[in-house]
RNA sequence: GCCCGGGUGGCGGAAUUGGUAGACGCAGCAGACUCAAAAUCUGCCGUUCGCAAGGAUGUGCUGGUUCGAUUCCAGUCCCGGGCACCA
């Protein structure tokens, strides 16, 4: 009988409605079982076949727990907050609630199709009211909370106002702000006191350095900034300091490590955990600046230091010459490799250094100036060594040429020259001017360089973020006088030649000598214009001397310090000790500013790269020479605490969370700024619902859209939810939240209350969602309590491994806060976490020629590498496509040589290819705007006039045109099959390509499974008594599905049906013990056919209350293996034993065969190898 | 760059604790049924040498451990994901 899986599908969803069949209590005899996966954002793609492949992995989970008799938590909402949906909105004007609610629609309709066992009765969405009434709850509780070290949990602020008010700050041991008394704590002013709160507050405001677009006049996530610049319009992004809101996650960090021990999670996932939180033991290590900052370079004993044993490349060797003379200003090797060269140059002089040579030839300003003299490994134009200053003549200026310079100057100015450059145009035009610039440059250098006053480090920064996110640099730059690091590698400071600071270090500006000045602001801004991962993945070394210097804490000696990108300003104290013997970027540095690389490890040789193990022992390391390693760190970990240079410290990597955007999209903060102090509304005033905008163009000053709102922001009318209810604020403000810094825009009006105009992140409101579903329609709680303590964490939680880190952690974090403030009794979310694999599309990609629209004299057709390298017959496609062109444009131009063409593989529709061809027909009738790019274009055939495609595995997306949608596989084979299909496809934690060609395999075998139920045409089921090996193949499916489904190894499960299957069709069963219970073990898979035949087969019940079946044991028993025969490791010969046959006779019995006896090739035997069950193995 | 994962036939993948590599399926080839097509069924199907019997070789690459390695170890290349404002 033909399956219909159409009408099945139908008949059998009516029939789950009719008696709710997913319906879930709170309360049961049965035990619990939460079962959730990440519920998704409703994109305006809708879902594609790789979303329903987490679905229906837990669904078949959920389905199965069911069966083993568990009252089964399967939920399903919608994480409706974010930024495609703003994005949207500033396109096209449609409110974001709009399309969002769209979006849902049809999400749930894709749902419904695929039959999974959602209480849709628990539905919600984040952007609705009614839930992010308790997002912002949650957040107030956040805010009004502190982190009691001496607890170690999370308490209500009060607790520490009240410490505050009995013995000031005395009593706190993670004290963030300044030393204050009782006495003191009561004489503050609200503001004072609130200042100080917020340095505790778990929910806090800080500055932080966000993606500023000056040219859309907003701030861009990550994602929107595309090699500096904005993916929208290419406009520069640079990076800027706003208020900003953040969790304090960081105090949870040791207990969302430990955390990660108790649960049962894969060890990637935990290990991404453990990296992120990045737990690290070292030690905090000052390096006082060098007050005299007129001593540039070591005195000859210092040197003498580094010339120890070890083959070294240290200073002594680089400033080989000065002793001899003082215009020795490189070592001797180079000098000789580089004289030629300089002496060529000299030669062959252009005429503006001709003109300036001139001039100041000999000592005609009064100071001898060398031309074309080499130092370090350079050749400097002109030079006055007395006066240590470097004059250049710049040619052509080119982008390399700029960055080759800045380098260069970086060196030179680390020897302690300054160097004026001219161009040559001034040189011709103003010689002049140049001159007297070169004088007074002369003049000025003969009084050495001036030292940053004492003024300017003493001076307190600002407060900023910075000092709140790491507590560590609070200090630096506060007037002290050193520079603080924090190195995992104590036992290294005896090799560390220099220092390097983060291009934000607060430090910097303060340090920085005179001359440096434009160079440093240069490279700052540069590293402005980048990002974080930009910076980490660069291999190209960049960076700029300071012109200052820090002493080595032990030595004395003076390190040059450096700013340079590959420090980040978030981990540690942003500032580094460079040891280039023992760190490969410290050594690419060194190498690359010439910059000395002092050995300290024994019998280790750093020529060519350095020594990261931590194997070596040390030398030239005076008090550490000849310790290993542990021995070393725990001794100068000693010293440093001893002599106060520095102290233990364990340090994370993880930082604050951010949690402020200023987007609209997003739930809007309860809270309000009263004279500089942010304050919470009353709890019972929320939510505080999202006001329309006229516009989602961002705020003035790069604030939310919801800035503009000025009768909203200024909250004149003292109503805190703007209408209908018109209410006093005076009477309804809650007593406990006070106190907060001032978002600086808003600072301006005594006594008027502004509200906080940014929104929370996408992370807010799917950190709880997952306490919602247990009571979702709870008014007075954001869960309802009875429901927690029933459902408590969810047991099974499914998700992809793109959210390894963050929403898993944040999520955590909240359970952890709400479980520290009592309400909940769990602090971890999700006890078993499973990640699947992404499904990726085949993008189709044909070749494409465009003409450029300036037609050029170079009378060539241009291909572009990429092309080249794809398509390897390219003569005869290039004559193919010129006499395409000269088709085509035939009478346009008049030199058809003249023709210039760029060809490029374009993106097609994946609907419209079949394997590898393209339908162009149904293309350009379907499709005929969306790929004329801005000039012509001509879609490129083969020699048979087809259009052939390349396929690349990317990740599915709209803009990719690779998009497969699942309502067209369930339309074509049934959701059963789809269902099946996916799970099919592999493993569900590994990413795979999408291919729909193989679903005709599943598609076949449920056909199969169907008619085992039908003979001719009618449904009939046999009561005879089933066979040994209908039994045995039944018991075997039994044992595998119930241990794969618990490995979740689903694809190996429908290969086990479809042998089953194979297997009882040719065995002809239609025996009712068999099939009834192959039902039940299949529902989980294909509930729709399952449902249907269950009922068919005359039950009753939903097939989904039936009891999963049990194997057993004894009608799997073997009583003999046939055992492959391995002489020497390869299998020659399979002989047949029984099971419980003595090794012995085995042995005799291998011996004697012929085929072994052949290939033992009468040598004798040396060991005999038997694995009961397994195989045998003779080696000879 | 750093962290995590992956690499096995034309394709998706299977292989218990280190024990017969390629289960199951797709595609392909041959055949049966049919007037024909579809559907269905049967057989073959890593590469290579060979008429065959049979042999050699084969799990990204290079080594190592072992009687035996897809599996363990070291190194290396390539691909995917994440890197703190996409979700």
């Amino acid at each position: 009988m033909e399956l219909n899986f159409a009408n099945i599908e139908e008949e059998v969803k009516k029939l789950w409605a009719e008696k709710n069949i997913y319906r879930v209590e709170n309360k049961s005899d049965k035990p619990k079982y939460y079962v959730l996966e990440m519920f998704p954002y409703p994109s305006g793609a809708g879902l594609h076949v790789g979303h329903p492949l987490g679905y229906i992995a837990s669904d078949i989970f959920a389905r199965y727990k069911r069966h083993k008799g568990f009252n089964v938590l399967h939920p399903m909402g919608y994480d409706a907050f974010g930024l495609p949906a703003e994005q949207y909105a500033i396109e096209t004007g449609q409110h974001p609630a709009v399309t969002t609610e769209k979006n849902i629609a049809r999400y749930r309709e894709q749902l419904d199709k695929i039959g999974l066992s959602y209480d849709w009765s628990r539905e919600f969405k984040t952007s609705d009211p009614k839930y992010y009434k308790w997002t912002q709850w949650i957040f107030i509780q956040i805010f009004n909370s502190w982190y009691n070290p001496e607890t170690n949990r999370a308490e209500n602020i009060s607790t520490l106002i009240s410490k505050f008010e009995r013995n000031g700050s005395s009593q706190i041991s993670n004290l963030k702000s300044q030393i204050f008394s009782a006495v003191d704590w009561k004489s503050f002013s609200e503001k004072e006191q609130a200042d100080i709160l917020m340095q505790f507050r778990l929910a806090y405001l800080a500055d932080a350095e966000v993606n500023w677009c000056e040219g859309l006049g907003t701030v861009l996530a990550n994602d929107e900034v595309v090699n500096g610049v904005s993916e929208r319009g290419g406009h520069p992004v640079v990076k800027k300091k706003m208020r900003q809101w953040f969790l304090r996650i960081t105090e949870y960090a040791d207990r969302l490590l430990q955390g990660l021990e108790t649960l049962d999670w894969s060890e990637p996932m935990k290990e991404m955990q453990r990296n992120w939180i990045g737990r690290s033991e070292g030690a905090l290590i000052r390096f006082n600046l060098n007050p005299n900052q007129t001593s540039p370079q070591p005195s000859p004993s210092e040197r003498e230091k580094y010339s120890g044993t070890a083959n070294q490349k240290g200073w002594s060797q680089e400033f080989d010459g000065i002793e001899k003379a003082n215009f020795y200003t490189t070592d001797s090797s180079t000098h000789k490799a580089l004289k030629p060269i300089a002496r060529e140059l000299r030669k062959n002089d252009t005429a503006a250094e001709d003109l300036i040579w001139q001039v100041v030839r000999g000592n005609q300003l009064g100071t001898k100036i060398r031309r074309q003299h080499v130092i370090g490994k350079f050749i400097v134009d002109f030079v006055s060594i007395e006066n240590k200053l470097i004059i250049e003549i710049d040619g052509e200026i080119h982008e390399q040429q700029k960055e080759e310079d800045a380098i260069r100057t970086a060196f030179l100015n680390s020897e302690g020259f300054k160097v004026v450059r001219f161009k040559n145009e001034e040189v011709k035009n103003n010689l002049e001017n140049v001159i007297l610039k070169i004088k007074t440059e002369l003049q000025n250098n003969l009084t050495l360089n001036p030292s940053p006053s004492e003024k300017d480090l003493n001076t307190n920064s600002e407060h900023s973020a910075i000092e709140a996110l790491t507590p560590s640099q609070k200090e630096k730059g506060q007037g002290m006088r050193f520079i603080e690091v924090f190195t995992t590698r104590p036992d290294t400071l005896f090799g560390c030649s220099f220092m390097v600071l983060a291009p934000e270090h607060d430090l910097i500006s303060k340090i920085t000598t005179a001359e440096q000045q434009a160079e440093i602001e240069k490279y700052v801004q540069y590293v402005k214009s980048r990002s974080d991962v930009e910076r980490m993945a660069e291999k190209k070394i960049t960076g700029c001397f300071t012109g200052a210097f820090a002493l080595h804490p032990f030595t004395q000696k003076p390190l040059p310090i450096y700013v340079s990108e590959y420090v980040l300003n978030g981990y540690g104290t942003g500032a580094i000790m460079a040891v280039p013997s023992g760190d490969s970027r410290d050594y690419a540095f060194a190498k690359h500013f010439n910059l000395p690389i002092p050995n300290i490890f024994s019998d280790i040789n750093i020529d060519e790269k350095c020594y990261e193990e931590k194997t070596a022992v040390l030398c030239n390391s005076d008090f550490l020479n000849g310790l290993d390693y542990k021995a070393a760190t725990k001794k100068m970990l000693d010293a440093l605490e001893e002599k106060n240079i520095g102290q233990r410290k364990i340090n994370f990597r993880m930082r604050d969370a951010g949690f402020s955007r200023q987007r609209y999209w997003g739930e809007p903060f309860p809270i309000y700024y009263e004279n500089g102090i942010a304050k919470t509304l009353p709890e019972n005033e929320l939510p505080l619902t999202l006001p329309h905008v006229a516009s989602y163009s961002p705020g003035p000053e790069g604030q939310g859209p919801l800035a503009n709102l000025k009768d909203w922001v200024e909250m004149k009318d003292l109503t805190l939810n703007p209408s209908p209810s018109e209410r006093d604020l005076n009477t309804n403000l809650d007593h406990s939240t006070i106190e907060a810094q001032t978002p600086s825009p808003l600072e301006k009006g005594q006594g008027m209350r502004f509200r906080e105009t940014n929104t929370m992140p996408g992370y807010a409101g799917s950190s709880w969602y997952f306490l919602r579903y247990m009571s979702p329609q709870e008014d007075h709680a954001f869960v309802n309590e009875e429901a927690m303590k029933y459902w408590g964490a969810v047991d099974f939680y499914n998700g992809g491994s793109e959210h390894a880190v963050g929403h898993l952690l944040y999520s955590r974090l909240w359970t952890k806060v709400l479980h520290d403030l009592g309400f909940i009794n769990f602090d971890e979310p999700f006890k078993k976490m499973v990640n699947q694999g992404m499904i990726q599309g085949q993008s189709k990609f044909v070749l494409c020629a465009t003409t450029l629209n300036c037609v050029t004299t170079f009378g060539e057709i241009y291909i572009s590498n990429d092309v080249a390298s794809q398509y390897n017959n390219l003569d005869e496609l290039t004559k193919f496509v010129v006499n395409e062109v000269e088709e085509k444009y035939n009478g346009r131009f008049e030199n058809k040589a003249a023709l210039r063409m760029q060809f490029y593989p374009t993106r097609v529709p994946v609907e419209y290819v079949d394997g590898e061809k393209l339908d162009f027909v149904s293309l350009k009738l379907n499709e005929p705007i969306r790929f004329n790019s801005s000039g012509e274009s001509i879609f490129i055939t083969n020699s048979n006039n087809e259009f052939l495609c390349r396929t690349e595995v990317e990740k599915m997306s709209k803009s990719k045109y690779n998009v497969v949608n699942p309502d067209d596989m369930i339309a074509q084979y049934g959701a059963d099959t789809f269902r099946m299909y996916e799970m099919f496809l592999g493993p569900i934690e590994l990413s795979k390509p999408w291919d729909t060609k193989g679903i005709e395999g599943v598609s076949r075998f449920l056909r199969k499974f169907w008619n085992l139920f039908f003979t001719e045409d009618k449904l009939t089921l046999s009561d005879a008594e089933p066979t040994n090996e209908e039994i045995k193949i039944l018991h075997q499916t039994i044992k595998k599905i119930d241990a794969d489904i618990q490995k979740l190894a689903y694809n190996t499960c429908v290969s086990q049906f479809m042998i089953c299957v194979n297997e009882l069709q040719t065995l002809k069963c239609n025996k009712r013990s068999i099939l009834e219970p192959l039902l039940v073990l299949l529902n989980p898979f294909a509930p729709f056919i399952t449902e249907y035949l269950w009922k068919e087969i005359g039950n009753t019940n939903s097939v989904i209350d039936a009891p999963f079946p049990t194997h057993d044991e004894k009608y799997l028993i073997e009583n003999s293996f046939t055992y492959p025969i391995a002489i020497n490791g390869k299998t020659r010969v399979n002989m047949e034993f029984a099971l419980d046959a003595d090794v012995a006779v085995i042995e005799k019995s291998v011996l004697e065969n012929d085929q072994v006896q052949k290939f033992m090739e009468g040598k004798p035997m040396k060991k005999f190898i038997f694995v009961k069950g397994r195989m045998v193995n003779v080696v000879v």
